[in-house]
Order: structure tokens, then sequence, then C-alpha cells
DNA sequence: GCCTTTATGTCGCCG
DNA sequence: CGGCGACGTAAAGGC
């Protein structure tokens, strides 16, 4: 019984005192409670997205026209009822799932096992070569046995460019690993990135993920 | 009557195909189709976040067994329906809105008013200063004239100081306004934020909200 | 727990 | 419409 969605339209209003104070002035909404005890106040509109919602683990305390939901940092949703205008539960049970393909890290996997995409005679190092910062992408060798960090994304932008820099910067104080060349590498380049990136003399990759998977044959994908 | 919430509970599965590819096994769901086009699929956890949607603009399209939801750039979601186990439609009308306090908006105006919590002397010359890679917070002068950009977040965080750091090296530029110094001012002040900052050159300062807020008696909220 | 990065991020503003 | 920054960003993964 508890483990189930709960659908309520209710004419309501709602205040928010949390990490900001918002307010919602009366109206008729979708309340919206799930099994996994969080609360959310929709209108028609704004996509998917709530109006107002606290998210688990939270509790929700229901009197005659006041609910009451407080979250462990005392954050606090209060929804006064003025009136129920439907009220219906189901219990869905629990969900197996969502499968995803073509993420960063699919993209990351696949130009790692196909490196010489980048250049003839490149080699791979490792992938989440880890530093004090943070993982970089890809570490790898050019030809000449040069190292190249490499940062991939599916979509290029300029935030790119400053993580990879900042990973070039501390890569380059190692005189294991200097000089240090940089490669950024997106299914798409926004124009800003790469002219920031050429500014910082790091070469841009545009990858093709389907041609990548394509040529990717070492699990039986391919027919 | 297109202008309503509906409700459908159906055991049903789900594929994606889009900016990735994902697909959902055959379960019990609940699907949400708001006035305004969306399609989202719910199971009983996850906060207010879907398995699977498409925002609007979007157009549904319902045949028996098959839901088709395609937007304008070619991504699909195509629901497939075993079983509807309860349809249900409200007409929420349009919601007034939520009215917000205390995000970062409120902070630049609670700071551009008392300017001289930076310092005795300070003076603003603008809020919102543009520049060709956005707008600048806050521009103004200390107490010997020299001009300072600010910077303000709620949480300072590393990105903060390296958006201030590209506005500071843009500024510089300016032989009108160099030499440029640069604030970091937020409500809480990471660790690495903090460091970065100092390696810069580039001063931090935590601001307290209610602090600011306590003082502004400019619009009577203060008793 | 703190730190990082990713995200079908979404959303709103402004040119 | 694209660029840019804020968001109650949330969520996942590493140390």
């Amino acid at each position: 019984m508890s483990f189930a969605v709960r659908l309520v339209i209710a004419r309501c209003s709602v205040d928010y005192i949390g990490r900001l104070t918002a307010h919602l002035p009366p109206a008729t909404r979708l309340l919206l409670v799930k099994a996994d005890g969080s609360v959310s106040i929709h209108a028609d509109d704004r996509a998917y997205k709530p109006l107002n919602w606290m998210s688990p683990p939270c509790r929700l305390e229901e009197q005659p026209g006041v609910w009451t939901v407080v979250n462990k940092a005392g954050e606090e949703l209060r929804i006064t009822i003025d009136e129920v205008l439907h009220d219906f539960s189901y219990d869905l049970g629990v969900d197996p799932g969502l499968v995803k393909d073509g993420v960063e890290a699919d993209l990351q996997r696949l130009l790692a096992e196909h490196i010489t995409t980048l250049g003839e005679g490149y080699t791979l190092i490792r992938r989440e070569y880890p530093t004090a910062i943070g993982p970089v992408d890809i570490l790898c060798r050019d030809a000449s046995g040069g190292t190249v960090a490499v940062e991939i994304k599916r979509r290029g932008e300029i935030d790119g460019v400053e993580q990879l820099t900042r990973y070039l910067e501390l890569l380059n104080r190692d005189p294991l690993l200097a000089p240090v060349s940089g490669v950024f590498a997106a299914q798409q380049i926004k124009p800003q990135a790469s002219v920031l990136a050429a500014d910082r003399g790091i070469r841009c990759v545009t990858l093709d993920y389907d041609g990548l998977r394509g040529i990717d044959d070492s699990d039986g994908k391919l027919f």
C-alpha cells in the first residue's frame, strides 16, 4: 500500500523553505507522491519538471488541509490543500530500469579501442589517467613518442577546453611526462570551444560515434 | 480537452532514439502527458525525474498499442503499450507560477546596494557590466580608484573562479579600465576555489545573505 | 564524506 | 534561434 504512486489533483498553495524561499499561490495542481518518499507538485507545463518538490529521503506528514514534507537537512515543503479533486494510488512495483547507449563512457571506450583515430602510430597509455585534480579521459602517445592528453565530450563546449587546459598545466609539471600536448575530442565541437582550443594549442578532433561503433566488432554487434 | 494533464498507468516498454539511445523493458509505469505537449514516463522512484521523457515542443501520435513522440530535432520516443490499467485526465488551467527569493540575482542586488561590504570607499560602476564574453556581475571602484570586477555566486566553486579569470583577462586589455582586480564573492566558498583564486590574485569575500538583507531597509522588509 | 565530472541536464535571459 | 550562465541543479563514481 505504501509502495505505490499516489496521484492527487488538488487546489493548493505551497511554501518551500530551504536552500531558497519559494511560494506558490493557490491553484489547481497535480501532486505526485512516489514510493521512494518524494513529493512533487506539477502544473500543466514545464515538461517533466515540477513547480516545487522534495526529494527523498524525506518524510510526509499528512494532516487535514496541510501536508508537511521535511528532509534531514531541515528543508521544508508545506502544501496547504484547499480542495481535493481527485486522489488515486497504484502499485507500480520495482522498475527494471533504463539501458543507455551512446553516453560519454561509450565514446571513451570506443576511442580507446581505436586510438589510431587520432592519428597513425598513436598508442594508448591508459583511460581515466589519475591526477590530483581528477582523471584525464585518455592518456596516450603519438607516433613520435610524445605524450598526449585527450578530453572527450559528447558535445564540445568551452568548459571542456578549460578542463583539458587544467590537466595539461598539471601534467606538464611532471618531467617524466612533459611535454604533454592536448586533444579535444567530441562528436560535435562548438565554434567558441574550437577557437579557445586553437588559442591554447589544443587540437580538436570530431568523433563519429556510429563510425567508431561500426569498426568495433569486438562484441559481435556488427551484424 | 487538449489542455489538461493526462495520467495513464500502463504496462509498457519504451525506446528513445535521440541524443543517445535508451531502452526500457516492459513494466508498469506512470505516463504523464501535459498540456504543453511533454510526455514523461515515471517509475515509483528517482524523485521527480522520469525514466524517460520528451520535452516540448513535440508531437504525440497515439495509435493502438503504440505512442510515438517526436520533436523538431528528430528525437523520437516510442512507447509500446501492452495494457492500460488507468487513464485519467484533468484540466488544471494556467498556473500563476513560482515566486523565489534568495537566488543569485537577489545576492547581486543586495551587494550592489551595499557595495562597501567589499571595503571602505568602494563605489558601484554598474551591475551586469557587458563584455564580449558575457556580463560581469558587478564592476566597481575601490577607495584608490582602481577598477574591480566582482563575480557573485551562491556557492563559490572552481568554475566561478575560471569565469572571473576570463573576465579579468578581457577587461585588463581595455586601457581605460586596466588594471582591473578581481573579487570572488559567495555565500560559501569551497577550499579549492579559494586556493585557485589566491593563486590568481583574486580576493575572496564571503557574503552573509541574511546580514545584507537585514541592513537593507529600502523596501521596508526589516520589520 | 568530500571531491570530481556527467547529464537526453533544464531553464531563463539577452542579442 | 544560438550563446551564456544559474540551478533548491541531481546523480554517479573515485578516493
